[in-house]
DNA sequence: ACATTTTTCGAAATCGTTTGCAAAGAATTT
DNA sequence: AAATTCTTTGCAAACGATTTCGAAAAATGT
């Protein structure tokens, strides 16, 4: 064993171990020339204290847990890039948990972390996840916790998320707009927050213009051989729709492969708008009109807060929701018919 | 503190610390009465043990390091996917870091994790690193790490790859076949050996062939807009590339960028073939030709050859290479002029 | 010169778990 | 019956860093 510890250094320097600590530790009671004494040999020897060692004295981790449906998603690898802006200079690590939008791994991966191997947790729930006392006993616990995007809104927990319903009904006027009158909604399957405000702000719009043919909610799945099967028979309804808003990013790929091998152009037959946050959403055939979360800021944001609560800074009650707007960008997908 | 732990445990059942230690790992020397009444104690108050005590007591984390350039990028979302595949079956955790590409980062990341934090780590390496003492001197200390995808084949370590240099060289005839006769490689800028195994992998196609111009070597870097301004004016040469072949996804994208704004058609004018993990690359006007790399493998194959280390089931000198099979898409990209 | 404060450092306890060793009792063998 | 194993449990020492407490040494005040 050549790992090197304070006792190693500290019988180098012909000190205590607690004065090896306190100087590496830059405590007032530690002379500046004990202090670079020990500093020295500690870079020379290349000493990197034990973080377990550490850890359980001080009863902290220095460690956040991220827990996320899926990571093949742009939105949550964005969201990731973002959190991992802030950690670094906290001199955090972030732990990597994946659910596959099972309820019971989320539960179990919860219970797992119950026991001080984090200092805080940032989740995304899964659309299975319809009992949320796994979460809200982690909140009881007085463990730091956060939500973003897919929040629930019922507990008493700070919520980053995006304007959902605004967005969505901006989508939708836009397809109204446009001259769509069939609009169908594609939604996730399950009882998520998002899909419910994105679903709320389709049906204000509706609504609200009373032009349009009564709502066509889409209730699609993770699996895409299900969701081009679905709609398949959607697209050969007698009320096709003429319009699509896809409340997340891989539905408006299931369309577009629908509505090709329907051979229903898009923009002339079908128009398509969704929330995504493909970079190559512009190269699509027709470019693909989009809604733009800001992931980056979403994480970020996510990761700072839940550091206020870490750090103490910020007690219950916090503020407990931020809202970053999106950003809707027409593209061909919409395009009035030429 | 309501905090249960073993001392707790013990005195609540009258038994000694360490009985209820081994009762709880099954220890044969402890009969199943008292490991049942030590059990259903610990259930009932929720026992979690303690991570960095364990941790700290058996000098081993239960933890793995995955060191990747960048997220935003679907291989490397999907590598993680793969290796999250196999981590929880092994009671492990996963910690990410990113570098975004930069070398000191990378060093300093590898630096930082030499205490005991991780018992192995899985790393891709940036393509601003030209040194590896950073990688050989954790080698040296006999820490278990896989390299993956972006390999250091100089070292002895195992390196999880594609077949990079075939793929490129059938990219590159494919583009031959289809009467390219000025292509361009679109490489990354640095030393990476994926880089230089796909450049390989393309000359040696332009050699055997003969029948095209000389090798146009492009290297572009992590910024759009810098890629497409040499994009730009590479397209304004007289000796315009007739086809692309890219190595990195990012470098198709941009490609797609810049001649649409140039207007030159492809496939007419310009044939485009890439290296993409990008699902949606069907969709894409025109729809890219790809070499989708097996990145879910390649992660799920790189944690078992880690944890084969870890377990000590695998000694030096390991199997060193591990060569999973990319494979050819050809879409309208690449389609003959009609 | 003596009393008091301040500075600097060391000894030892602590965090919670694991494990080598000893010991007591039960079961088996000689 | 004595000697031996085997089973089951407890005691105590780790693991490495942090921190409380106290002591010696140095600086300051009277």
């Amino acid at each position: 064993m050549d790992q090197v510890n304070l006792k190693k250094l500290a019988k180098e320097l012909n000190l205590a171990v607690s004065t090896v600590s306190r100087a590496l530790r830059d405590s007032h009671e530690i002379s500046p020339q004990t202090k670079e004494r020990v500093r020295e040999l500690a870079l020379k020897l290349g000493f990197q204290p034990n973080p377990h060692a550490s850890s359980l004295r001080q009863n902290k981790s220095k460690t956040i847990a991220v827990i996320i449906p899926e990571i093949e998603n742009n939105f949550f690898s964005q969201v990731i890039n973002g959190i991992e802006s802030v950690t670094p200079s906290k001199g955090y690590h972030v732990l990597i948990y994946l659910t596959h939008e099972d309820y019971n791994k989320e539960r179990d991966i919860l219970q797992l972390l119950r026991n001080g191997r984090v200092d805080g947790i940032m989740i995304s729930v899964s659309n299975t996840t319809t009992n949320t006392d796994h979460i809200d006993a982690w909140r009881q616990s007085g463990m730091p916790l956060v939500l973003f995007d897919r929040t629930c809104e019922e507990l008493d927990v700070p919520n980053i998320m995006t304007n959902d319903a605004e967005m969505a009904f901006k989508a939708t006027e836009h397809l109204l707009k446009r001259g769509c009158r069939q609009i169908a909604f594609l939604g996730m399957a399950g009882n998520l927050s998002i899909s419910n405000r994105r679903k709320a702000g389709y049906l204000s719009a509706l609504e609200k213009y009373k032009v349009a043919a009564p709502p066509q909610i889409i209730e699609l799945t993770t699996k895409d051989y299900i969701n081009r099967d679905l709609l398949h028979e959607v697209f050969r309804r007698e009320s096709r729709p003429d319009g699509v808003f896809a409340a997340i990013e891989k539905f408006a790929v299931n369309t577009y492969e629908v509505c090709k091998e329907l051979k229903l152009p898009i923009p002339r037959e079908v128009k398509v708008v969704s929330f995504s946050n493909l970079q190559a959403a512009a190269l699509f055939d027709p470019a693909l009109s989009t809604i733009i979360q800001p992931a980056y800021d979403i994480g970020r944001e996510a990761a700072n807060i839940l550091f206020k609560i870490i750090e103490k800074k910020m007690l219950m009650p916090y503020e407990k929701k931020m809202i970053l707007p999106s950003q809707l960008i027409e593209r061909a997908s919409t395009a009035i018919n030429s």
